[in-house]
RNA sequence: GGCGCUAUCGUCUAACGGUUAGGACAGAGCCCUCUCAAGGCUUAAAUACGGGUUCGAUUCCCGUUAGCGCUACCA
């Protein structure tokens, strides 16, 4: 195989989706596998529905999830933010400029020619116009499509017009797809499609052949939506006389009705999964398993990105879409912050704890994070485990305190001798902290599980936390007397 | 409507003509256990339907059904 070179090409018109993410990461696991490049283009050709911002978004994002590019837009093609700054996320690359809607010059060039070649013709029709072809099509229940009217008319380039390709008559189209097998049009049925529209902006057809010819894109990996529109892609590589690259489309991603993954689904943004607590090793990896596997028998289905790049390959990539499931996702966030070291998970747990209000101390989250780590399946799920360490006023839940036969009395003799064990302890560390504890429970009498759960609730004022002992080892021993302390005075006015 | 794509447990998938149809998530049960998790073990659960081809079809072919996509001066 010659040079493989891969691009992925969003449109800046807001965050970037999920599903994007999936082939994004098809496109360099694909051409890396091959040593090749993958190169982002920037497809802005549609001017109504870009979105502020978007493109400096789509590149952070992309940057975040762990997906880089070996090519893309220069720091001077991406737009200053609001407040006039550049973003300098730019890659840059051999084929500068990515950004579509500053390469126009040469899709008009290739109009023209098209034109010149007798393959393409400006076409005037007004949107009433079209609106009135369709409406009697409809009316007569006949396909709906552009008639071809201005076909001959030889429309001036002077009055506003767009330019339309003159699909031929009676021709047929096999496509060769690497993912779909040999799929054929016979005839192929398209209705004139438009190549450059009247604000002078090429359609995605004339501006995707252009540029995938002009930056040497060896494979097309794109979603299954525009399996459709290859025929329309072969034709004009044909006309122009330019090799076609490999084409691969991909199953769609799906949402549990099986229709696209959409908004109503639930989370589609790459950024709300971020804000979520997901970790983007494992979205890349959950994403890559969607449509795509390692076979063979493999069982395992944790891959970093690199394992990843080794083994894929677009024979092992499905043809049927595959459902998103936000539960296996979560699992396997789980899986990858169970991996993570403790200084790790401490930095990437932070900005949850700060935005959650917690008045963090580095030395006590430092002693929690073993113990709430496999307890984690989202990284602000941290945040009620960790939340008694930081706080100063504790809110208990005394009704569960004296549940199950655990009367007011007891339970405040349990605190007392708790609160004198911990104060006479020679160590302060959490084996010595289970001894006193059991210790307390032994001459207490009752059973240590509700001994147990009633210093919890004095200490922590949960009923669910991190292991006993060890949170009361990260909370300190004189905050833990105090709480117990506290907790007696609470049972003695109750 | 037309054209195209797709079809294995609820979900993601494995099985490239011969398997007791395997794994994972979710579910159930048990073990472990200071709560909650994690972990270990066990369990239930699928080849859409109908025809072929073949000694033999999940696998190849045809049809049916169903779902999805496209049918724009959106991508």
């Amino acid at each position: 195989m010659n040079e493989v070179r891969t691009r992925f090409a969003p449109s800046p018109t807001g965050w970037l989706h999920i599903g994007g993410v999936r082939t994004a990461l098809f496109e360099i696991l694909f051409a890396h596998h091959h040593g090749g490049e993958a190169i982002l283009r920037i497809d802005d050709t549609d001017q109504d529905r870009l979105v502020p911002d978007a493109i400096s978004g789509l590149i952070e994002d992309l940057s975040w999830v762990g997906l880089h590019f070996d090519e893309g837009p220069s720091n001077e093609e991406i737009p200053l933010d609001a407040n006039g700054r550049a973003s300098g996320m730019g890659i840059g690359g051999p084929f500068q400029p990515y950004t579509q809607s500053l390469r126009l010059h040469r899709y008009r060039e290739i109009a023209e020619q098209l034109i010149g070649l007798g393959c393409a013709y400006r076409c005037d029709c007004t949107p009433e116009r079209l609106q009135e072809e369709r409406a009697e099509q409809a009316a007569r229940k006949d396909p709906l499509g552009y008639s071809g009217f201005c076909r001959d008319r030889h429309v001036s380039s002077q009055v506003p017009h767009v330019v339309r390709f003159k699909i031929p008559q009676d021709r047929s189209m096999v496509l060769a797809d690497a993912v779909k097998g040999d799929v054929r049009w016979d005839p192929i049925i398209l209705r004139d499609p438009v190549l450059l529209k009247s604000d002078g902006f090429p359609t995605y057809h004339l501006a995707t052949v252009a540029d995938d010819h002009d930056m040497r894109i060896s494979h097309v990996l794109r979603a299954d939506e525009w399996l459709s529109t290859a025929p329309l892609h072969l034709l004009l590589y044909e006309t122009l006389g330019w090799d076609a690259p490999v084409f691969a489309h991909l199953p769609p991603v799906l949402g549990t009705d099986g229709k696209k993954l959409s908004k109503r689904h639930g989370a589609t943004f790459l950024r709300t999964f971020r804000e979520a607590g997901y970790l983007p090793e494992a979205i890349l990896n959950f994403m890559a398993l969607i449509g795509w596997s390692p076979g063979d028998g493999e069982e395992e289905e944790i891959f970093s990105l690199a394992e990843l790049t080794r083994r894929f390959t677009l024979e092992r990539v499905n043809n049927a879409g595959g459902v998103f499931s936000y539960e296996k996702l979560k699992w396997m966030n789980g899986v990858y912050i169970r991996s993570l070291s403790a200084p790790d998970l401490q930095a990437r747990l932070r900005p949850f704890l700060i935005s959650a209000n917690l008045p963090i101390d580095e030395d006590k989250l430092g002693r929690i994070i073993p113990h709430i780590q496999p307890r984690l399946e989202l990284l602000p799920d941290a945040v009620p485990l960790v939340a008694f360490l930081f706080t100063d006023r504790i809110e208990r839940d005394m009704s569960a305190m004296l549940k199950k036969g655990m009367d007011a009395g007891t339970a405040s003799a349990i605190c007392t001798k708790a609160a004198e064990q911990l104060a006479s302890l020679p160590a302060f560390d959490a084996a010595s902290i289970e001894a006193a504890l059991r210790r307390v429970a032994e001459e207490s009498g009752a059973k240590s599980g509700p001994v147990f759960a009633v210093v919890r609730i004095a200490v922590t004022g949960k009923t669910v936390t991190p292991p006993l002992f060890e949170s009361i080892f990260a909370l300190g021993r004189q905050q833990s007397v105090h709480r117990l302390n506290e907790t007696v005075d609470i049972l003695k006015i109750g």
